[in-house]
DNA sequence: ACCCCTTTGAAGATC
DNA sequence: GATCTTCAAAGGGGT
């Protein structure tokens, strides 16, 4: 299990997955040489070049997009085609030092993980940062990587913060860790403007961070939308709207609309994986370089680039996934993964429920909100 | 309105 | 202990 020791750089979860994935990269350059050379790469761009061209309409997409649609196809076709030889090595090479800044605040209000803004633009995701990325050395103030198309100033609007909550209490990080990126994975040291998510160079207009200049800490876990008991607010509690509604089906639609207004229990949610934590950081640089809009696409490009990182800048994430659970576990040391469980099951057996016994609720129902110890119920039971 | 897709990792469930 | 299952995020697309 990829679990990243408090100390130890080599229990880097993802050994056996770095292993194997430089093996699948090794044998999909190889493919690349044979089946899929630069050639007919020249051939593909060149038709969606002409075909632009014979395309005049004011929406036609320019040549950066087409480049992203392009590579893109070509991670589709080698995934696909090739079937299981995920081809990391398209970006084993393309991103040997990737600065990540652009992680949406889903812990404070209007933040992504607001009810009522769940589903945000591009740009609202990258206005705050997540409660973790205050471990990182980065900041929105010294690298922008927007793209000339969108706004540069998405750092600004809806994030009503704190300056310095210092919850170092919470998150210290220890001298030299993995939160701190050592001098050969900082962006100094990086002579070559990494490739877009779409293979192409994009260097960045401003400056290059500089890690000691980072606020210690502005933790948004204060103002998040969700509140502990202990009145520790946490993101992870989210609050039975919006798009994240569904995990608390328990509320019968034919229910009183006084009881529907009354506060309703909220949900803690799982903390986020390492691999979840560079995704949020991550997907609105793939949306903003590739164009792509669907989710699916968009995270197995970021699968991709996961596999091509370094155990270094993995391990930023593995770390940050530890202190996640670790806060998790200081703030609701009595949850489980386990309520969040058969969820879907137990919604479209609810759903089944009230059209044949008119909303008759289970055992495992009233556990979820009495917080009753839960029945002893296999799970295709729930 | 709701579910699926698609990814990786963590954790619970099952065998 | 190994394997399987579920859920975390995200948002377009399909029903």
């Amino acid at each position: 299990m990829p679990q990243l020791s408090s100390g130890g750089g080599d229990d880097l979860g993802a050994n056996d997955e770095m292993i194997s994935f430089k093996d699948e990269g090794d044998q999909d350059e190889k493919i690349q040489e044979n089946a899929f050379t630069e050639r007919d790469l020249a051939d593909l761009k060149s038709s969606l070049v002409n075909e632009s061209e014979t395309n005049q309409s004011p929406n036609a997409v320019s040549e950066h997009e087409k480049t992203c649609y392009l590579t893109f196809f070509c991670c589709c076709w080698s995934h696909s085609t090739v079937s299981k030889h995920q081809d990391g090595g398209m970006y084993k090479t393309a991103y040997p030092g990737y600065p990540f800044l652009m992680l949406p605040d889903p812990y404070i209000p209007n933040g992504s993980m607001s009810p009522s803004s769940n589903k945000v633009s591009v740009v609202q995701q990258s206005h705050g940062m997540h409660p973790l990325t205050s471990l990182l050395p980065y900041s929105n103030d010294h690298f922008n990587p927007s793209p000339p198309h969108l706004p540069t100033d998405m750092s600004q609007k809806g994030v009503h913060r704190p300056q310095s909550q210092d919850i170092s209490g919470f998150y210290s990080l220890p001298q030299g860790g993995v939160g701190q990126m050592p001098p050969s994975m900082g962006w100094q040291s990086q002579p070559v403007y990494p490739l877009s998510s779409c293979g192409f160079r994009q260097p960045y207009s401003s400056s290059l961070p500089n890690s000691s200049s980072y606020p210690r800490f502005s933790h948004s876990l204060m103002l998040g939308p969700g509140m502990h008991s202990t009145g520790i607010p946490h993101p992870a509690i989210v609050p039975p709207s919006g798009k994240q509604d569904h995990y608390d089906r328990n509320v019968k639609p034919h229910q009183e609309p006084k009881r529907e207004k009354e506060p309703k229990k909220p949900v803690i949610k799982k903390p986020l994986n390492a691999f979840m934590l560079y995704m949020k950081e991550m997907r609105a640089k793939v949306i903003a370089e590739c164009t792509l809009k669907e989710s699916a696409a968009i995270n197995q490009i970021l699968g991709r680039r996961w596999h091509a990182l370094t155990r270094e800048e993995q391990a930023k994430y593995y770390e940050l996934a530890r202190k996640e659970r670790q806060l998790h576990m200081q703030l609701y040391p009595s949850w489980s993964a386990r309520d969040n469980y058969g969820k879907k099951k137990r919604r479209k057996r609810e759903k089944q429920q009230d059209s044949t016994t008119g909303g008759k609720r289970s055992a495992f129902d009233t556990f979820k909100e009495d917080g009753a110890p839960a029945p002893l119920l296999p799970m295709e039971a729930l």
